[in-house]
DNA sequence: ATTTCAATATTTGTCAAGCAAATTAACGCA
DNA sequence: TGCGTTAATTTGCTTGACAAATATTGAAAT
């Protein structure tokens, strides 16, 4: 019998060391903004040669845990990673995996309408004038027939957003940023073709409203209507994408 | 006047090609398992040498976007990077953010609070008796009283985990698994001092009656005493940590 | 003819030394 | 004092080579 191919479990050198910087940036012994020593003197502790040490030093800069600047005052330096980084991040993992399938597009709407409730909660306890201002003048810029479709969707991702920080809390924005951005070409994909601006431009101002008059239930109501016609929205696209494969495939046969 | 520093806008030819690459993945060019050139002739057609292509498929390695293996079948594939994967990646960041102080405590546990309302809503209507039996096996496995601290943590998350997992929605767990993986280094300081197993039992004991009686109300109160008891707890922790630093300030005044 | 083992080819992993580019600090000069 | 120039330092990148892992091929032995 031949023995089947067993994964190495000696990683490589480079990686070995980028997870032990790593642990040290984990656990505090590196702070940010800390400087590490330079490549020739980390290559020299490490026993390594210099291309090993950067190859180590790319798997954190792709990260966002470092970055580096040349020039004498330059090296490499711990960087504590901002929300917004790792938001980019994450949002653009997940939306790898969308356009992968991992996760389908009803499942995705379905979590968004779950987790915007939960935020609505919050929203109406907390919501300060700033926001409900922001969320106005989206909706506002809204009804300008001018905008184009890019521009509408961009809209109306800001209103979410604006409704995301009345939570006033950061791991909500975290969580919600990259549902609303993941799930932001999909709706581009079905706006553009079946949606009318004005259905959902109502929808925002019965939001908008029930955020102003501190109405949880009158809120919850207008979300749930939101979901009702995405997924009128859906179906329809999957309807029309359906027939013109049908189209396609009657007008040119296998 | 001496100009400021301007950051460099161009960036370095290694993040350029792994950026490159990496819009290849995402827009389909490149799929799951397909196989890269080798290093060699990537680094001829993008007329760069070795080390640098090497590099900048590094850094995709970080991100679990390739994997590489030696030898005459091996080379660098494009990996579909897999839920569990990004999972956990996600969770060590989020991890990371706790460590630097993003997010407050009490931040991470009024979300997760909320999602996991947002969960039990969608587990209501889904959950199978799978899901169930784990849940009743976490709590048995719970009253065992020689299980250890650490054990009973880990059976703690557990039974969460399978309560998301009941919603059957993968965006759900997705994003569940980091609030409940990145609070439980705080449950765990918490739970060895303050918190009384048996009382977590119970309100465990409850969710899943509710849940198997489909009791949406019933679940929800279960979530909330959850919640408040969790608050209880924190702020004991916070008491008990203030009374011990000031003990230390008047044993060894500055 | 089949099995076993060793040589071989291929590809990633690592090393070595050095030049290029960016950036600051020190220095010389007006 | 103030301003341009040079030197020093550090990352970015190149070239060339060898090491290690792994599959294939061919030869020898049964």
């Amino acid at each position: 019998m031949t023995l089947k191919y067993e994964p190495v479990v000696t990683q490589s050198v480079a990686k070995q060391i980028s997870e032990q910087i790593r642990r040290s940036i984990t656990n505090g012994s590196l702070k940010a903004d800390d400087k590490l020593p330079t490549e020739a003197e980390l290559a020299r502790q490490f026993n390594v040669s210099r291309p090993t040490i950067r190859e180590a030093l790319k798997r954190l800069a792709a990260k966002s845990l470092i970055r580096s600047r040349r020039g004498p005052t330059g090296g490499t330096f711990v960087r504590a990673p901002s929300m917004e980084d790792m938001s980019q991040d994450l949002i653009s993992s997940v939306a790898l995996m969308v356009s992968l399938g991992v996760f389908d597009l009803t499942e995705i709407a379905e979590a968004r309408h779950e987790l915007e409730l939960a935020c609505i909660r919050l929203a109406i306890k907390r919501r300060t004038g700033a926001e409900t201002n922001r969320m106005a003048a989206e909706i506002n810029l809204q009804k300008d027939q001018s905008l184009t479709d890019e521009e509408f969707c961009a809209s109306d991702v800001r209103f979410h957003r604006a409704l995301v920080d009345a939570t006033h809390n950061p791991v909500m924005q975290f969580q919600m940023f990259t549902v609303i951005e993941a799930l932001q070409p999909v709706e581009n994909m079905v706006i553009f073709r079946f949606r009318q601006r004005k259905k959902i431009i109502e929808q925002h101002e019965k939001i908008l409203h029930a955020l102003l008059a501190r109405d949880l239930a009158r809120a919850e109501k207008a979300i749930d209507e939101q979901m009702v016609y995405l997924r009128e929205s859906f179906s329809q696209a999957q309807e029309w994408r359906r027939k013109r494969d049908e189209a396609k495939r009657t007008a040119s046969p296998t």
